[in-house]
RNA sequence: GGGCCCGUAGCUCAGCUCGGUAGAGCAGGCGGCUCUUAACCGCAAGGUCAGGGGUUCGAAUCCCCUCGGGCCCGCCA
């Protein structure tokens, strides 16, 4: 384990002096302190060199530098709602008790202030401190005060480190929080009824991915994280519900990259008697409100920038297949056998099974032709049926499925069909699927298909990744940098 | 899975090309300073150079392996 540094000693020797004062290094709570940005407006009127005795308050936060002067000392208390600085003065707190203080304090420690509203000569509002309470005693020291932590590594592996030094950091968690919250009032205000469906199934169905396996002692059998909520979600409408939403977590045991995660939070929405152009509009209307509240609550920045250039309107609609053979050149796709398609898809460099179903070889002459043009907020639409055992067969469009992909630039963002309920075509269409000897397969899921048989309203769904949705509007570059544990390796000590 | 790059004090970084036995700043210790805000000045302290092996009289430096991380490619509705 970890080995206690000279720092951590010397700091330990403090707890142990305090203690030795009858004073406790971790009390209990901190009653009546106000946010520090209220002392700074107090302080705003004053002229420098001024304090106000009538105007006195309690804070609480955590040091993060004291700059000492001899008889007069500064210290900067951070806490969620900014930064304040602290006037010690020795004539005010006598000599003894000051000199105590900046003995036994430290950056990093959290601590209470009791003091009245000043401004400084050099005009910083200020507390100028009458008293001192230590909160809770730092052993470890914080990162390097101006850089900050730096390593790549250590930022992962210990967040609270980085949010402690990252204003940028602490920004992130909060523009997240407000976005997700925007996410539920738009579903709520549009009748939707959030819903939790289970993490631990026995077949981890809705999507292509391989899951996490874990264990039921209880049950005496093995059980699977979810992999997607659409075939739970669902089943909810078969029982008559009409329009429901899950946000929450799902897992897929695959690699982690910028746009992947394992663990990963997922909102999937399902609105019985409507179909897939009706969710379009509802999602369209979605990411414009969404696009307007982060750029109100983000800083004038390049990711900012960036992520508005995305979702300036118009959006850009494109068809599945005509695009394709647009950018590939190649006409007649949809007519083409497996072998010819794959033949393609190996030109172009996909190193997928030879084995993989006919689906797979369109989606990745999809990835190589068509993705990399995308350039702004498009819509996908009406993808081949080999591509999605899920979805409804096209009203119109032989050989094809209602459905409709958002792309930003860099990666899918949402997908959506018109869903199918017809439960002999779905029994058909997962054993399509299972035929294929490789590659990946959509889970049989024989109960789904046994809710399906006692009818499943008309009805669409949509399902995308919040953090992908929260890198597009924040113009992040990896899906790291809006999650605030991202997975890392198990570091043996 | 393949390729490239990185790992030096608690933190931020030099030193590695060209081998000679470890450097700075911050933080911490001691001393000084009544207006600083990356405070400043002086002194002292702080290291398994990720880990292991090899080459060499001598390795942070060169070679190999392992661990951890990053980026790109592949794979992943």
């Amino acid at each position: 384990m970890t080995e206690e540094t000279a720092l951590e000693r010397e700091r330990r020797a403090k707890i142990a002096r305090w203690r030795s004062e009858g004073k406790e290094p971790y009390p209990w709570s901190f009653p009546g302190r106000v946010p520090t940005d209220v002392v700074r407006s107090a302080a705003a009127g004053l002229t420098p060199g001024e304090s106000d005795p009538a105007r006195s308050f309690r804070v609480a936060g955590r040091l993060r530098s004291l700059r000492r002067h001899g008889q007069v000392a500064f210290l900067d208390l951070d806490d969620a709602a900014g930064s304040l600085q602290l006037l010690l003065r020795a004539d005010l707190l006598g000599d003894e008790a000051y000199r105590g203080w900046l003995a036994d304090l430290d950056s990093g420690d959290i601590v209470g202030a009791d003091g009245v509203a000043s401004v400084t000569r050099r005009g910083e509002p200020s507390l100028e401190a009458r008293s001192l309470t230590l909160l809770a005693k730092a052993i470890a020291p914080p990162p390097e005060k101006f850089h900050g932590l730096q390593d790549v590594e250590e930022r992962i592996r210990r967040p609270y480190l980085d949010l402690l030094t990252s204003a940028e950091s602490r920004e992130r968690l909060r523009v997240r929080s407000l976005l997700v919250r925007e996410v539920r009032r738009y579903f709520e205000a549009a009748g939707f009824l959030e819903v939790e469906t289970p993490v631990l199934v026995p077949v981890a169905g809705g999507a292509a991915a391989a899951p996490f396996v874990t264990r039921s002692n209880y049950l005496g059998a093995d059980l699977r994280l979810r992999i997607a909520t659409e075939l739970p979600l669902k089943k909810l409408l078969v029982g008559g519900a009409e329009k429901v939403f899950e946000l929450g977590k799902s897992f897929r045991n695959e690699d982690l990259d910028s746009t992947h995660s394992p663990e990963f939070t997922e909102l999937e929405a399902y609105w019985a008697y409507a179909d897939y152009t009706e969710m379009r509009g509802f999602f369209e209307g979605l990411l414009a409100h969404l696009a307007g509240r982060a750029a109100e609550l983000l800083p004038d920045s390049p990711a900012r920038t960036k992520a508005a250039e995305a979702f300036r309107p118009p959006s850009r609609t494109v068809d599945f297949v005509d695009e394709l053979e647009r950018a590939s050149g190649i006409p007649g796709l949809l007519d083409k056998s497996r072998e010819e398609l794959r033949e393609i898809a190996r030109r172009v460099g996909s190193t997928v099974p030879d084995s993989s179903p006919r689906g797979t070889f369109l989606e990745k002459l999809f990835e190589h032709f068509v993705e990399p043009t995308i350039d702004r907020l498009t819509f996908v639409v009406d993808h081949p049926e080999a591509t999605t055992p899920l979805a409804k067969r096209h009203r119109s469009k032989p050989g094809r499925v209602e459905r409709f992909e958002a792309f930003v630039p860099g990666y899918e963002l949402a997908n959506a069909y018109t869903e199918l309920n017809d439960p002999d075509d779905q029994a058909r269409r997962f054993e399509e699927q299972a035929r294929g000897t490789g590659g990946d397969r959509y889970a049989y899921d024989a109960d789904f298909v046994r809710a399906l048989r006692y009818g499943l309203p008309p009805c669409t769904g949509i399902g995308f990744g919040v953090d992908r949705l929260v890198m597009a509007l924040t113009g992040a570059e990896s899906i790291k940098d809006v999650i605030l544990f991202p997975i890392a390796r198990t570091r043996t000590e």
